[in-house]
DNA sequence: TCCATGCAAGAGCAGTGCTCTCGATTGTGT
DNA sequence: ACACAATCGAGAGCACTGCTCTTGCATGGA
């Protein structure tokens, strides 16, 4: 932007030719990467192929990302981001339509679940196994909690505006645990309710995870469907209703 | 297959010494490869690898696998068959002890967590990320059935014993595919409880999947207690019931 | 016993992640 | 305006990978 030279009164953006090109540079190694992934898998993803396809050699590759795992890292990053501002956006897209928090769940698990079939081998690389020996730094905790904070924030505006259905009590032996849950995740909610969303948050991606990785093969045909179905169940399992208006 | 020449008069083993080396060059080679998939992880797993610690050299691994995919499809085919032998066993037992729908169908969910987290790469690599342009051969479906028909059967014997509540029919809309997987999986089942069924069997694998791969990172901590309490709901949302007796 | 088969060994190819060094370009402080 | 220093790209090189091919040996089956 405002190009500078002496003043760089502005933002922290163009401070500087040199980090603009860095992150220039930056971008269309990632850009290129998601090329790859996306063709490949993670696994075929090599740094040498990237720097090739980029026209530079493999070496320089490395003054931008130390390593193929922090390649790696980066992508990740940026798919659970992708996959949140999905979720999101359809989230916003069913508030405004004034939809109720079953419809508003339904809404941000299909569009989950919209987001893995465009981008299977990134959901795979967030949802799927890790990669062997690769540990996520705690970068990646913020952006792989947005849709768990959407689903929450559903429950507990739900909660607020009558949409939540009394669910029963968990059963003694679980009640410290729901408890410590509840009072790390919402503390508006009751306990079972939350230990319901935690495990309809799993269970969510469960079946995302089924029918991406091929498991649905034979058994499952019309897909979408049954996925709009079980996720309703899953809503009211929960304990969401749709409220009357 | 009829060996002929002349005797054979035994069993298909111990044809040959010759088939029998075979036999035991390919089982040691597993065995070397599952090793190293419980050490480092599929992708780390190495054909020369497992050659170098077999002391031989890594072309004459080649003779009994003809490619490194070709050794990871036997390796999942017995990771299928490892986690459905679990299940069954656990399931066996509940029946010994004359459980209930709902106790073993726990029993069973128990079984597979228990292995999955004796053997979270074997798991990653059944139930995680498919490899990357690796297709399942149609070898690997019956041993991928194994749980699933496993839970199927606890179902069945629900339904027929009187432990199965009466579900909700599924909507209009899904009703052609319930109905057309009731007709594939268990005709003899109200399609509303084979569709919960199936959704059931995705979202186990989903808290199986959350809890090993890490999601449940400070989230939830008692993680037995929960999922006992999960896969509990899991069965009552199928519509098992713990009958009296 | 003799032959043919099965098998291991070795060399070799193309590719990978990663390290190191060496010029050259570039931005900045004096 | 000049020189210094930081940054970056190129290239060579190491150790490793999956996989192929040929050669020679040992063994099993008749």
């Amino acid at each position: 932007m405002s190009s500078s030279s002496s003043g760089s009164s502005g933002s922290r953006i163009a401070q500087g030719a040199r980090a603009r090109a860095r992150m220039e540079v930056t971008a269309a190694i990632k850009d290129e990467a998601r090329r790859q992934l996306a063709a490949e898998g993670a696994a075929k993803l090599s740094l040498r192929a990237v720097a090739r396809e980029l026209g530079m050699v493999s070496s320089a590759l490395y003054r931008y990302f130390p390593s193929r795992d922090d390649l790696l890292t980066a992508l990740i990053i940026d798919a659970y981001d992708s996959v949140g501002e999905s979720a999101e956006a359809a989230h916003a897209e069913a508030v405004d339509a004034e939809a109720g928090p079953v419809r508003r769940w339904v809404a941000v698990a299909e569009a989950v679940r919209g987001w893995a079939l465009r981008h299977p081998h990134e959901y795979a690389l967030i949802y799927g196994s890790p990669v062997p020996g690769y540990v996520a730094p705690q970068t990646t905790v913020p952006p792989a909690s947005r849709v768990g904070l959407l689903l929450i924030g559903i429950v507990r505006e739900a909660h607020h505006g009558g949409g939540l259905a009394e669910l029963p009590p968990v059963p003694a032996e679980l009640a410290p645990e729901a408890e410590r849950m509840a009072a790390d995740l919402a503390p508006d909610l009751p306990p079972a309710a939350v230990a319901a969303l935690v495990a309809a948050w799993a269970q969510l991606f469960g079946l995302v995870g089924f029918e991406l990785f091929g498991q649905f093969h034979r058994v499952v045909e019309d897909r979408e469907r049954f996925f709009r179905h079980a996720v309703g169940r899953l809503a009211c399992g929960v304990g969401l209703v749709e409220a009357e208006r």
